[in-house]
DNA sequence: GATGAATGAGCGTTCATTCAT
DNA sequence: AATGAATGAACGCTCATTCAT
């Protein structure tokens, strides 16, 4: 297995078990056997299992973006942008439970806290930068509420993570019409 | 120490712990130490760890229920209803960052999964069910979105949480004002 | 409750306790409660634990030699003196399975050892003693065959407590009638 | 320390300490640090401490019915075989006292009678076996008195044992000679 | 570089014993 | 005299991390 090929290994193994089982159901021995690989291999590509969580989150969210940055254009009118990443982010994690799960173990860790810090204060790079300049434009445009831009975050991301929460453990079931019309409310939440 | 007064301590001393550093950062031993008891003391008030975390959830969400209900009358209307119970939710929220903490570490459980499947089939007593109520009427009377329930929740709940979350993060700082002003966006959003 | 009668539920309990459960099964506390008294009461009446099962042992033994040597004479033959303890303990054992468990619970500790080294050199009272001068006499009246006295009791006694113990656990089931052939055949194994 | 000799350091430390004290008396820590390993590394030889006991057992009946069974004829007369297997046990004990012990303290427990259960109704192999078919077909033969398979295998066993026990803690003590006169008083119990 | 056996601190929990009431 | 709440050492077991091979 080439090196590359090994790290993937545990990064796909890691994610899934700590999605499925949280923390604390993913020892690093149960990694490294479903990865196929050696218990101290881990330690050769993450310094120590923090590492390895922090990691994770980082390609989680890098992939994310990626996927719901695609196609959008600053062109479009805000409603539209605000659509496309509204709806763009639900469908990401209805699409991806795995990843949806990991965010929130991770978010409700330490670490979590630390890293949304950071974003907010605009040291992290993302999808988030996008939402970022949105919204202050759209104040600044008299289009949405006049907010500080933390909590117009919260109101339009808010409704969205608990939405996919609630469709992933099976309380609702989502249809592409109705994650449009849920982020349409979020909309409507926070326009002017 | 009076008897009452042992239980008590080790309700604060858990439920201090268990917010600030998670389920796995509140060691028995340590909540005993923190308590001023001996560890085997605990288990005099509490069957085992679980039991304890389950007793600590239900009684903040019944302090918590009974403070948002105050005052609040069936006979006000829709939105002034919404208010009530919304700005009352993030008030506790923020003067009880404790609870809040604790309530988001409950969640992230797999109990907290179990509590929310019972609320949501009305298996539960509590201000729950006077929302639930207001937005069954609130739909029935077209006030509301035609939503299934569990997304109006989410559209109203959700983004109280994460506002409660960052202001109590120090991410935010919420005053009267702005949480009566973004209870109203919450109304925005799920008003028709 | 008179103080007699406080010590004798205390050991009933215990006893009951022990012998359903074994030592581990048998926590103070449990034994108290079971007793009907308090837990710090116990230590009243019996300095510990130790104290507690060694009394315990006592008391059966007592009850059971007084049983067994009813109606035992010095004058009947050595066989039929055999046979009459032989019996008697086999039937004592069947009788009260409760003491029968609670004793081989006892001689697999630690104290159980130490009791039977005193009987071995005389140093306890009991149905022993009739059993020690009953085959000191027959070896010297060369009706036994010649072992240490030890070896004698084993020959006697083993087959005994074992056939007792898989009566108890439903592994076989004596009658009267298998009693007295069951005795019979250790008689034979001792007789010269 | 190779791996294997590991393994044979924590079954030695573990059938001393429970021989010498008991399973009560021989906590895992106790039983790693006589053995010289760190205490999680008995868990990888080991999954629980209930299957180290379970497997120290299997071990030291394999051995012993190795060695009892060797030169065993089913071409011997009864007596003779008889003789072959009671002194071979016997000497077994007293040359394997810690086996001995380990065994009694194994017989006295929940295994104890689950695994006593399985021999009686032949679901075990082993040495027991052999004993079970020479019963079997000296009392066909009628050379042994006619008694349930069980109780002949206490009349024939249980002496063995509880000598075996009084040798070993230096109640008497055992020659060759005496081991032979021992079984066949055995014998004389059971033969017709 | 890769391994996985070994480690030991730390976990939740039990229970014989004490002592204030 | 009697209580039973309180204690804390000790238990079986887990798992992040190390290091000899």
């Amino acid at each position: 297995m080439a090196r590359n090929d090994k790290r993937e290994e545990i990064v796909r193994a890691a994610r899934e078990l700590i999605a499925e089982n949280g923390f604390h159901g993913a020892p690093m021995a149960m990694i490294a056997e479903r990865a196929g690989v050696g218990a101290g291999t881990i330690y050769r590509y993450f310094e120590n299992k923090d590492v390895l969580i922090n990691e994770l989150y980082g390609g989680i969210e890098d992939r994310m973006n990626q996927i719901i940055m695609d196609g959008y254009s600053t062109e479009t009118p805000f409603r539209g942008r605000f659509l496309h990443i509204g709806t763009g982010l639900l469908r990401y994690f209805i699409e991806h439970p795995l990843d949806f799960r990991y965010l929130e173990q991770f978010h409700n860790s330490p670490y979590g806290v630390a890293v949304r810090r950071d974003k907010l204060l605009g040291n992290r790079e993302g999808g988030c930068n996008a939402f970022k300049e949105l919204f202050e434009q759209g104040m600044a445009q008299q289009v949405l509420k006049n907010f500080p831009l933390v909590i117009l975050f919260d109101l339009a991301f808010g409704p969205l993570v608990t939405v996919a929460r609630d469709h992933i453990l099976g309380f609702v079931t989502l249809d592409a019409a109705m994650i449009v019309r849920t982020v349409e409310a979020c909309w409507d939440g926070i326009k002017r």
